[in-house]
DNA sequence: TTGTATGCGTTATCAC
DNA sequence: GTGATAACGCATACAA
């Protein structure tokens, strides 16, 4: 199957002169005659040489790789923001490796050990819901390769992070539902063991705070990530004695669509009787009715402030900056399903 | 930055032996003996010891590396193909490498290039929409590298194709309107350049001759890709002396959704006036009102089928099987939006 | 401007 | 079993 492909050795010995002057070529470098070569590409190109990367980058030290962990590729959130990570990427001549954990922490470690073996230069990584330490990700520090993590971060780590301010946003869309008129928020919230979901939660307090709202213990509920948990959460909320006004579904925009089937179910208007907020700006949001306001996480956006982050660092790799943090303003989406007032 | 690593030279050092047995060792090779494996084991987690798989892969003549080509990787049904070669792949000990063309055939060119630079032992490629040569395509088999198309293929090629049989998936959802009572059936049909919606059509056309209806010239619209194309080819076709009772889009939920927007707003009742089925089976057409009946890609199994085509084609490499193709058959999701009988 | 020599880290092929 | 050595393809310090 596999042929043989042409080497620097090649070229030549076709022209008669030695490998080095080829390498010097290939690499636009002045140190070689300007007519030998023309010559040199012309024949390479007549070869059809292509170079051998792996090579070359064992020679240089790096690989001009960058490496991705991510629970799943094919969420909408990490597909986009892998999308942002290539699209900047690939104008410098970056590849990626991109690699699942599948929301498990020994895959994640797996994954990690993987990239490391590579060669990569960067290590790019989202981490799992169930990651209970951070011995793996030291590790990619020890080898010297840089490490950013995104959206899902271990703070006390201090590496480059680029991440939504999730307090400020939730801050905002709470804010939002008092400005409408509702009074008594409720929270689906995520596991708090994720930094993002404590931020959300946060939010949700300090806006409760400015606005004067007291706390009610009894409509904060947790582990709702799915629609069905969202429906779930939902009918306790609702048959409570004294139902919630409005429910925050910080967790995620299936959860907020579980919300919105269980209250049309039990009859509870949207968003007169009930005001319905989700979080990450799904496609569908826009397509229920009433149509879903939730946050829009700028994934893509995201995804090339990684890769930028990344370039920065290695321009003045001098400058000792090891723990810059970058935080991305989600964007609230208003919509129908909490909108009262004009 | 960069701190240097350890080598399996430094491993015999500590342990006064030869780099080989480290190497060997470190292969699990059984022309070592049992305790001084043990202890190189040992030794090499003890120095935080990771293999260098450029040195590998160079050394051995290929990358155990997957080159993947795809218009957009934050596009579901790529996102969700992706997901199932990664599944199927990391079992293996491969590798990931992913580029968007970008629906560019120029971009597509490059990638392509890349990927032989990286000396990835398979590539796999679904063709951007204007590609219009395949030289690259070419390139790559003279570079002795597997390559595989998946979904948008080029039929002359003869390389391995995993495709979807969208022309029977055409054929059973056109069956099904028409058993629906559906008699005017309108089709959106895809750019005919890309294989899959020729195909798409040819399957309408089967199923109008198998029960004998005739063909209707001014019920077949081009260039409906976008929800907005799918909104503004319905406002035409119901503005029609006859409209049709059922629309087709075989080009995607998108263009779907636009039929379910204009149909709604000049009051037209789905699916009892007017029937409605889109193509990919999008998260939104479960969620839409009426929902929307479609056809479901398979797409997490086209992206495992791919890798297990590959490793199936490595294993007897010694068979020349240079053009076997697999067809998945899509599945028709009915829905509400084309159900009139029970 | 060009050629020579060496090394990147690993593995395969010999000998012993 | 183990060690010495060459080779994978390329890039660079150095010599010429």
């Amino acid at each position: 199957m596999r042929k043989k492909r042409t080497t620097i050795y090649d070229i030549a010995a076709k022209l008669n002169i030695t490998a080095s002057s080829v390498s010097r070529a290939l690499n636009n470098s002045n140190y070689v005659n300007e007519n030998t070569k023309q010559l040199i590409l012309k024949t390479a190109a007549e070869l059809n040489y292509k170079r051998n990367t792996l090579a070359s980058n064992l020679r240089k030290g790096h690989s001009k790789t960058i490496g991705i962990v991510v629970p799943r590729i094919n969420q909408n959130f990490f597909s986009n923001v892998i999308a942002g990570i290539e699209e900047a990427a690939y104008q410098k001549g970056y590849n990626l490796i991109i690699c699942q954990s599948g929301e498990s922490h020994e895959k994640e470690v797996k994954c990690i050990n993987t990239l490391i073996n590579q060669q990569v230069d960067c290590i790019v990584i989202s981490i799992s819901a169930d990651s209970h330490d951070y011995k793996h990700l030291k590790n990619v520090i020890d080898h010297g390769i840089q490490l950013i993590q995104f959206d899902r971060v271990i703070e006390e780590l201090e590496t480059l992070k680029v991440i939504n301010d999730n307090e400020q946003a939730s801050f905002e869309a709470v804010s939002h539902l008092i400005e409408q008129g509702y009074k008594r928020i409720a929270l689906l919230e995520g596991p708090q063991n994720l930094n993002i979901f404590v931020q959300r939660k946060k939010g949700y307090l300090a806006a409760l705070k400015k606005y004067g709202l007291p706390l009610i213990e009894e409509l904060l509920l947790e582990n709702t990530l799915t629609k069905e948990r969202g429906a779930e959460a939902t009918r306790k909320l609702l048959n409570l004695p004294q139902p919630p006004d409005a429910i925050f579904a910080s967790v995620s925009d299936f959860s907020a669509l579980g919300v919105l089937e269980v209250a049309t179910v039990m009859g509870f208007k949207v968003p007169g009787e009930l005001g319905i907020l989700g979080y990450s700006n799904e496609a569908f949001t826009e397509l229920t009715s009433p149509s879903i306001t939730t946050i829009d996480q700028c994934s893509i956006e995201m995804g090339k402030t990684v890769a930028e982050l990344y370039f920065q660092e290695m321009d003045n790799k001098e400058v000792i900056t090891d723990h810059k943090i970058i935080s991305i303003k989600p964007k609230l989406i208003v919509r129908s399903s909490t909108l009262r007032k004009g």
